[in-house]
DNA sequence: ATCACATTTCGATAGTTATCGAATTGTAAA
DNA sequence: TTTACAATTCGATAACTATCGAAATGTGAT
């Protein structure tokens, strides 16, 4: 659990799990076809470092990334997800 | 809200949080009083380090500390740990 | 087979951080 | 006002990480 923490503890990378979960909402059929350069070009980080970042995420199992031809495409993991909500869920008398 | 992120993503700061949540839970007339030495004790590390971790909490304003005499008290910032939750939830149609 | 382009790997670097021991400060009680 | 103990500050160090540019690799189209 600490891995997801970890992995959003960095701004870039929150932003970009926050742009895979906002197109994921949108529509879980398409899901987020990722353009590691336009990631990158919107972020200010080079495509190497976005590239890094996508698979912290997906070791942290907050996210599945599949090649589909020459893109990527993300999958937000709903089960992690709502792992760490229950682990941060105040449980109040 | 990074900040929350990076203060959660540290083994013992982590674990740190969820014994204060704890006791957030079982009472929050009392609160966690904090023993730092004896919370050191129970996580392996030097009370310097506790007490830097309680700051990064305190800092990501996750928790509120005051001090109460020799000792320190932690309350949980419910505020904060909503707006968390908030950000993580999935809002699927 | 070659080209164009998307992604990844590699090596390096600068910045951050978890942790420690020692010294200091705060506080309550004797 | 000493004493005892809890917490903090300080300085140092080792480990980690975000980022880069360059080179390498994968992939679909020409």
């Amino acid at each position: 659990m600490v891995k997801v923490f970890k992995a959003l503890s960095n701004p870039n990378r929150l932003e970009l799990y926050l742009q895979i979960v906002k197109k994921h909402e949108a529509s879980y059929e398409t899901n987020c076809e990722c353009l590691i350069n336009d990631i990158a070009k919107s972020l200010n980080i080079g495509a190497p470092t976005v590239s890094h970042h996508l698979k912290e995420l997906a070791n942290a199992e907050l996210i599945f990334i599949e090649r589909k031809g020459k893109y990527l495409v993300a999958k937000v993991n709903e089960d992690m997800v709502n792992e760490v909500n229950e682990l941060l869920k105040l449980h109040l008398k």
